[in-house]
RNA sequence: GUGCCCGUAGCUCAACUGGAUAGAGCAACGGCCUUCUAAGCCGUAGGUUACAGGUUCGAGUCCUGUCGGGCGCGCCA
C-alpha cells in the first residue's frame, strides 16, 4: 500500500525536478503516515513541508504543484491540501476491501513476514542468577524478552532464545553453604543461618532433602564453625564458612550441596518459565566457559592485541581506550578471572556463533556495564554493533501502598509463580507487555491480583470469544457461512466498518514497527484498538439478522477481525479463547 | 559528586519516533440487557505534557539549564 503511494509521489517529484521546481540534486525522502482523524483521509505526507526550503517556495504552494504532478491512479479517490502543507490522501473503497481477501487467503500468517527471510538473531533474556526462584521483577524481563523474540520471528527473522546461567562465582558458593547449613539444622546441629546467606524457604527444603538422602555424612560440629568465624565481619565470616565447608567436605562433598542447589533451582526456573509460555533454545553455562578454555582464549587474544596490562598483581583491560570510564580488572591478583572475564568470553562466543544481531535484555541496573562489554568486542576485533543491549526498568512493587523488597538473599520477595497463580500467566504477560520497556513501572500487587478482570487482556480476548460465538450461533441457526470469503464487501460502507478495515490493514505495519523498534507494547495497544472498534461495531447491529448479502459481508469482516486478534495475541504469547 | 534512564488527566500508561485539536484504561458521574456473551456499548467530566529558555513552517518528542524520582559508579555477581 505504502509502496504504491511512494512510487506515485516519486514520479510527481521527478516531474518537479525536470521542471526545475525542486533542485535536481536534492535527495527526497517521502514519508507517509496514517492519519489520526478521518477528515484527514487515510494517509498523509509532509513532503511539501520538507521540500519548501530547498525549493524556496511556501509549503502550500509546493503541495499544489506536487498534487498537480501526481499521476492518475485508481488507488486514490481524493487528494486534499491541508493545514501548513500536508497532502492528505483518500483511498478508494476497493483498496480498503482488499485486506479482507488477503486475511482469508493468509489466515494464521496474515501480518507476518516471510519466515526466515531476514536476520539471524539471538535474544538473551532473564538470565537470573540460579540462586532462587524467579520473582516478579524477572517476570517483566521474561515477558518482554519472549514477546520481543516472537515479534522478531513474526517480522521474518530467525530467532534463538538463550538463558545465560551464572553458575560460577561466590554467590553459588554462598548458596551451597546456605543449603549445607540448613542440612546441618535438619541434623539438629545448633547453628544459626548467617544473615547474608540465602534465607528463602526453598533452601530449607533442599537441606531437609539432603538430610534424608545422606543422613549425617556431611556433619561438622558447630564449635568448628563458630571458631572459624570468630571475630570476623559478616562477609568475611561467610567466606570463612565457605572455606571450611570446602575443606571439611572435600570437592565431592561440597559438590553434593552445590549441584543439588543449582540443579533444583534451575529446574524450577525452567519449569516456571515454561509455564509462563517462555521456552529457550539454549541454556548457556558460565562454568562451561572455564571448562572449554574460552575464557583463557579470550584473555590470550587481549594480551596479543595489547589491550591488557599488569597492575598491582592483577590483569587490567584498558577499556578506557574504547570510551569506558575507567579500566577494569579481568584477572584478580589471586589468579581468579572476574565476572567480567566470563562475560568477555561469553559475548565473544556469542558473536562467533554467527548471529547477525545479538540482543541482550538486561535490567536497567546493569546499564553501566554496556561500555565495557562493547569495548571487549571491539578489542577482540568483533563488530560491537552486532550486540544490542535493551534495558528493562525494574518494576517497583507495591502491596497495600507499601513498597515491597525484592532481595533474593533476604528471601523477601514475591515470586513469579505466586503472581501467575493469582492472575494467570496470560494476564501477567499481557500486563507486562503493555509497558514500554524503558518506562519505569509501578506494579500494584493487590490490584494485579484482586482486579485481574480489569486486565485489558480480557477485553481483547472477549472480542475474540464473541466472534466465535457469532459463528457458533450461525451454525445453530443453520446459516451457511462457508462462502463468506466471496461476499460482496461493498456492503461494508458504515463508519464502523471502514474503521475496522483500516485497522486490519494496519496490522502488518504494526508488526514491522514493533519489530524495528523492539516494542511489544505496540501490539497490545493495537489489539486494544481493534477490540474496541469491534465491540463498538457489535453493539450497533445484529449480524445474523441482516439480509443475506449484508450478513455475509459483516461475517466476513468479523472473521477477519477474529483472525487478526488471534494472530496478534499469539505474537505476544497470549492465547485466544473461543469462549469465556 | 558524576554518568545513564525517567517525569504526560486523581491513578496506571499511550502518542505511528519532529506533525494537524495530546489519547486509552482504571476511579467518578449519567444512560443502554426479552435479541449473536453487559468481561460489552453510548455519553459527561478530567491537561500550562515538572519548570525556564533555545532550535524551525511545527516540539510531549531534539539542545541547554533548573527541580524531582530510579539506577549505576567493586580485584561483587
Amino acid at each position: 500500500m505504502k509502496d504504491q503511494l511512494l512510487s506515485l509521489f516519486e514520479q510527481a517529484i521527478a516531474q518537479l525536478k525536470t521542471d526545475k521546481v525542486v533542485p535536481v540534486e536534492h535527495e527526497v525522502n517521502v514519508q507517509f503516515e496514517r492519519t489520526r482523524q478521518k477528515d484527514h483521509g487515510d494517509f498523509a505526507t509532509n513532503v511539501a513541508m520538507t521540500l519548501a526550503k530547498p525549493a524556496r517556495r511556501n509549503p502550500r504552494e509546493l503541495a499544489e504543484l506536487i498534487v498537480a504532478a501526481l499521476p492518475q491512479d485508481s488507488l486514490i479517490t481524493k487528494v486534499d491540501i491541508a493545514g501548513p502543507g500536508f497532502i492528505n490522501l483518500f483511498l478508494a473503497q476497493d483498496a480498503r476491501y482488499s485486506v479482507l481477501s488477503t486475511v482469508f487467503a493468509q489466515g494464521d500468517v496474515y501480518g507476518l513476514g516471510e519466515p526466515n527471510s531476514k536476520q539471524k538473531i539471538m535474544v538473551e533474556f532473564v538470565s537470573a542468577n540460579p540462586t532462587g526462584p524467579l520473582h516478579v521483577g524477572h517476570g517483566r524481563g521474561a515477558a518482554y524478552g519472549d514477546a520481543l523474540a516472537r515479534i522478531l520471528t513474526a517480522a521474518g527473522n530467525t530467532v534463538e532464545r538463550e538463558y545465560y546461567v551464572n553458575d560460577a562465582g561466590r554467590q553459588m558458593d554462598i548458596l551451597a553453604v546456605s543449603v549445607w547449613i540448613r542440612y546441618l539444622q535438619a541434623n539438629d546441629v545448633a547453628i544459626e543461618l548467617p544473615d547474608n546467606c540465602y534465607k528463602g524457604d526453598y533452601v530449607v527444603g533442599m537441606g531437609q532433602q539432603l538430610q534424608q538422602q545422606h543422613g549425617a555424612t556431611y556433619l561438622v560440629p558447630s564449635e568448628q564453625l563458630e571458631q572459624a568465624c570468630a571475630g570476623l565481619e559478616l562477609e568475611e565470616a561467610l567466606d570463612a564458612i565457605i572455606s571450611l565447608a570446602k575443606n571439611q567436605l572435600g570437592t565431592e562433598g561440597f559438590d553434593v550441596f552445590f549441584a543439588l542447589a543449582l540443579n533444583s533451582i534451575l529446574d524450577d526456573i525452567r519449569q516456571d518459565l515454561s509455564e509462563f509460555g517462555v521456552d529457550y533454545d539454549t541454556w548457556f553455562s558460565e562454568r562451561s566457559l572455564f571448562d572449554s578454555g574460552k575464557i583463557q582464549r579470550a584473555i590470550e587474544k587481549l594480551k596479543a592485541s595489547g589491550d591488557v596490562y599488569d597492575k598491582d598483581g592483577a590483569l587490567w583491560f584498558k577499556t578506557t581506550d574504547y570510551g569506558d570510564e575507567k579500566d577494569r580488572v579481568v584477572v584478580r591478583d589471586n589468579g581468579q578471572p572476574t565476572y567480567f572475564a566470563s562475560d568477555i568470553a561469553y559475548h565473544m562466543d556469542k558473536l562467533e556463533r554467527g548471529f547477525d544481531l545479538a540482543i541482550n535484555v538486561w535490567g536497567s541496573d546493569h546499564h553501566g556495564y554496556i561500555p565495557r562489554v562493547k569495548a571487549s568486542l571491539q578489542a577482540l576485533g568483533l563488530d560491537s554493533d552486532k550486540l544490542k543491549v535493551l534495558l528493562v526498568q525494574f518494576a517497583v512493587l507495591y502491596r497495600g501502598g507499601e513498597k515491597v523488597g525484592m532481595s533474593t538473599r533476604s528471601g523477601e520477595f514475591v515470586t513469579l509463580r505466586e503472581l501467575r497463580d493469582e492472575v494467570g500467566s496470560d494476564a501477567a504477560r499481557f500486563f507486562y507487555a503493555q509497558r514500554k520497556s524503558e518506562q519505569h513501572m509501578d506494579f500494584d500487587l493487590d490490584l494485579a491480583k484482586s482486579q485481574s478482570n480489569d486486565n485489558p487482556m480480557y477485553y481483547v480476548q472477549y472480542a475474540h470469544a464473541r466472534i466465535c460465538r457469532i459463528f457458533d450461533t450461525a451454525a445453530e441457526r443453520e446459516i451457511d457461512t462457508s462462502d463468506i470469503a466471496n461476499a460482496n464487501f461493498a456492503e461494508l460502507d458504515s463508519d464502523h466498518e471502514s474503521t475496522l478495515l483500516t485497522l486490519l490493514q494496519r496490522f502488518p505495519e504494526i508488526v514491522q514497527t514493533a519489530a524495528n523498534n523492539y516494542e511489544p507494547h505496540q501490539i497490545t495497544y493495537y489489539l486494544r484498538d481493534l477490540a474496541t472498534a469491534f465491540h463498538s461495531y457489535y453493539n450497533t447491529v445484529k449480524f445474523l439478522e441482516a439480509e443475506t448479502a449484508q450478513r455475509n459481508a459483516m461475517l466476513a469482516l468479523s472473521h477477519a477481525c477474529r483472525q487478526v486478534l488471534k494472530n496478534g495475541l499469539g505474537i505476544i504469547g497470549v492465547g485466544a479463547p473461543n469462549s469465556m
